[in-house]
DNA sequence: GTAATAGTGTCTTTAAGACATTATGGA
DNA sequence: TCCATAATGTCTTAAAGACACTATTAC
């Protein structure tokens, strides 16, 4: 039992840890065993501990519930959620987070979750109606939206795609990652161009090409030291 | 005094308010009256009542800690500081914010800051050594930091720069804005060209031009519906 | 060979960079 | 008339859009 002489609240991480599997853009979900919630799915998060701060936490919690350990990836903090009524049980400010992994391995449940698994981002947000897609815990319907403008922004103006796909890594590959991400495919000469032609993006690999099926050996290439693209890849 | 049975947080909430005041990009500051950092200047802010969201709080402590009332101007949140030294009483994490405004009156310090004023970015953050700036409390040269990339980045590529103006304006009032901002003016005929050409970022005025000292009459405009700059404003 | 996928080349279009020039007001 | 500031015009350059084309592999 805690005192304190302000008014107390409960503070949460929420991780919304993305990734593409079959060329879809995905999201890691964990069933909750407990209530509130019972039974209805949920981002990965906990309680911050008081020795740590809101991204050590999000990493430990990831790992605890979801069996996911530190990943070759990327984490940063979205935004904080602060409505009043958004818990049930108590006062609760959740620290949302955003991470990206390339494609790992199914997840394991952790100790107070029911089950863990991946969940095609098009199936949990609803355009398109009449589907059943499952109802979110808590406000993690609106958090999983802000983190999915996160990273189609971000793949804009940044190298992040690149956190999306295993080492080494052929230009073809990185092109799905952008149309999972957005919707559709970048034209293949001018995403080429504009890989290639932003400085430290990728780095080629000396060796022999991919194992194909059927077609033309693709280069390999790994992650660059260079974070910015600039001027940004289009959307159009 | 309050109980309860997971480990307690004050919540916070700390608010960058930025305005150009003669040319000059300026935060709003207070003084603070009590321990800790008893004398330090620290960005306006407190802690989050039981029954309100961090957009709310940041706003009533605007008003209350520097009788700056709801302008019409913008408040965003920032991102969240969690780290658990940050404050020396409690457990705390602090959900930081953004503000615009166009120049207003030198505020009133509220009751538990002993002034509130405005001073300039550049005499706050150190670029430039020796300079004898004063020190801010707790991380908020951090956040004042942070909140300044923000407001860079986000003049490239949203109208935000026209929340810093009081209407009607001109377009080289606006363009002072970017100079201040930036910390050197765009090119004065491309500066046209781009603000002009992007649909709904300004309006013109009807009527007559606003005085002068000693030179051509600049047209009046006021604020458009347009949010966002397509392809963004280049920083060059 | 064909199908499939990877990679290159090039013409067009858009928009920024870098100015020179003209316009309008006050002293 | 001269100065100061506002506004416009234009040539150059950078980079994206939209393709057509060539290359390499499995079958």
């Amino acid at each position: 039992m805690y005192t304190t002489k302000y008014p107390p609240f409960a503070v949460t991480v929420d991780i919304a840890l993305f990734t593409i599997r079959d060329g879809v853009l995905s999201v890691l979900l964990v069933e909750r065993g407990g209530e509130p919630y019972a039974g209805a799915w949920a981002l990965p998060g906990g309680f911050v501990d008081p020795d740590e701060d809101a991204e050590a936490a999000a990493w430990r919690e990831l790992a605890e519930e979801t069996g996911v350990e530190q990943f070759s990836g990327h984490l940063e903090q979205l935004r904080t959620y602060s409505a009043p009524d958004r818990d049930p049980r108590m006062r609760t400010v959740s620290i949302a987070h955003v991470a990206f992994a390339p494609d790992l391995p199914e997840p394991a449940a952790g100790d107070d979750a029911a089950d863990a698994r991946w969940w095609a981002v098009e199936d949990l947000l609803g355009h398109g109606l009449g589907e059943d897609r499952p109802a979110l815990a808590f406000d993690h319907e609106e958090i999983v939206h802000d983190a999915l403008e996160r990273v189609r922004a971000k793949l804009e103006y940044t190298t992040l795609a690149a956190e999306f796909v295993a080492e080494p890594f052929t230009l073809p590959e990185l092109r799905r990652v952008y149309a999972a991400v957005w919707g559709t495919p970048p034209d293949l000469g001018n995403f080429r161009r504009k890989v290639l032609g932003t400085d430290g993006f990728v780095v080629p690999v000396r060796g022999g090409g991919a194992a194909s099926t059927g077609g033309r050996r693709a280069a390999l290439y790994r992650r660059g030291p260079a974070t910015t693209v600039s001027p940004p890849m289009s959307r159009s």
